[in-house]
Formats: structure tokens, C-alpha cells, sequence
DNA sequence: CGTTAAAATTAAGTAAAACTAACTTTTTAT
DNA sequence: ATAAAAAGTTAGTTTTACTTAATTTTAACG
């Protein structure tokens, strides 16, 4: 009976991996500006994920994800990566739109289509695809 | 500074547009069965599209979409159309799956993507496309 | 050190969208 | 014709996510 994670707290998950890129940490700023919205909204996203058991914060702190917030984290960037590569490269979209609707599309595309995006994505451009998707998202 | 619409009045409207097809008439339970909610977020949905102009409703009685509220939910079903298809016939997504799918990210496309998505599907088939879309979605 | 600026927090409030419960209106079937 | 069933409404609550305003903590420098 665990829930899964809603759009909202997957983008705030993806912005705090991004952000910890650089040194594998987080500020509550880094992703307050990645996300583009105000720091309390950013506090309370950290007690839902931290309550899950996505990541640490103690207060004033740094934010650091654990093991399970890295795996779902990941796993957004992966759906993120698939998606943008595929309007950019398939489709011919501009990398800046690719970049923003995967990042909503990413929140809503089933498992199945996602893979057949990965599959289809393969066969057009003949390079296989690693993911963990590239590093510069959102 | 007129406000788009949300997601939700997006699928409101198209499961009245939907529901209109036989008749020309929805009823509030149609669009309950449709999208899967109770009468009450009906009505409340109902009066945030009459002040929007997109319907009329008197109580109790049927819901009529205006000539705005037509040309809206077209637009919608024709995004949901070329979604659809494009999943359906390029990637060989189930029709079951492309449907839901479609009906997700048909709020969060952009134009954009969704002419390239219009020019990849009509190349890939050969078969150009009307849209107006194919009448049974949702 | 002590003051200040930046970063983060809490508190309180707004808004959208859904729900339940209780009620009213309309339709249907005897 | 009327009573039961179906359809619809209103009112009030909940959840999620955001905001602004006021406060606290940390860090940085003279």
C-alpha cells in the first residue's frame, strides 16, 4: 500500500538529483531555481520526501538523497532522457520545447510507450542508448 | 489576460464533446461515467465552463456547448487524435494504452510537438489525416 | 566578536479539484 | 396519480500545492 510519488514531488526529486550533480549536494535554492518557485515550497516538498524515505535534511542543512531517493530520481531522468532525445531526434523538435515537454510528459507516459519510445529511438538513429540519460535536463 | 483552460476543464469538455456525438445532448452522468467522478465534480466543473462561456446549462436540464466550447474541444480531441495514432500506428503502443496515454499528454504538449508528431505520423503512413479526429477516444 | 545579508523556516491563507452527505427535481413504472 | 428510482444540486470537508509575511539560523566581514 505505498504510494507512488505525484508529479510534483518526481520534479522536486529530479531537481535535487540535478542540483547534487555538481558536489552531491543539494541547497533548498539550487532547486527553488531550477523549479521556479518560492523557498517555503520547496521546505514543504523536502518533509513529504522526507517522510518517504527519499532523502535527509536536517534543517539549515544540505539535502542529501538516499539510496531509494537516487533510484527514483534516476529513474525520472532516465524517462526524461528517452523523451527529450526522441522529440529532438525522431522528431526534429527544438531542443529548448523537447526539453520542457518532456519534462511534463515524463510525469505521464506509461511503461509501455516509454519503452517502445526507447525502442523506436534506437532503431531510427542505430546508436544504442545507455541511460542513466544525459546530465544537463529540465 | 484571458486564463487558459486547466487540464481538468480540458477533459471536461472533451468528455461532453464526447458524450454530445450521439445526440447533440450530454447529460451530467455521461460525463460522470466518462472520466470516472462523482455528479457533484460534474456540477462544479459545469459552472466554471458556463461563466467561461464554453456551455449552457440550466439545472436540471441538458448541457449545451457553445460555439467556443465546440471549437475547444476539438481542438482537444484533435490533439488526443493525432496522440493516439501516432502511438497506436508508429510505435505499436496497444490501443488500449495509447489511449490513456494520449489522454494524459494531450494537456501538456506543446504546438510545437504536436505538428512535428502530426508531420512524422502523415510520412509514416503515407496516409494523410483530417482532424477532426476519429470519434471514439477516451 | 557583533552586525548584517543570505538562506531557510514556520505560520497563515488562497485556489483547484475531488469527495461525502443531505436535499431537490425529474422521470419512470405501476 | 402517485410513489419509487434516477438524476442533479448544494453545502461543507479534504488534499495538494502554491503563495506572502514574519521569524530564525547560518555565514561572512570589518
Amino acid at each position: 500500500m505505498k504510494k507512488p510519488l505525484s508529479s510534483n514531488m518526481e520534479d522536486y526529486l529530479e531537481a535535487i538529483s540535478l542540483a547534487s550533480d555538481k558536489d552531491g549536494l543539494a541547497r533548498v535554492t539550487d532547486v527553488r531555481d531550477l523549479l521556479g518557485v518560492k523557498t517555503p515550497s520547496v521546505t514543504g516538498a523536502l518533509r513529504v520526501l522526507a517522510d518517504g524515505g527519499y532523502l535527509t535534511h536536517e534543517p539549515y542543512r544540505w539535502v542529501i538523497l538516499t539510496a531509494k531517493g537516487r533510484r527514483a530520481a534516476e529513474d525520472v531522468r532516465r524517462r526524461h532522457g528517452i523523451l527529450s532525445n526522441f522529440l529532438c531526434e525522431v522528431l526534429g523538435v527544438s531542443p529548448k520545447t523537447a526539453n520542457i515537454d518532456a519534462c511534463k510528459m515524463e510525469h505521464t507516459v506509461s511503461r509501455e510507450t516509454l519503452e517502445k519510445l526507447h525502442d523506436f529511438l534506437h532503431k531510427y538513429t542505430g546508436r544504442p542508448r545507455h541511460y542513466t540519460p544525459d546530465k544537463k535536463g529540465k
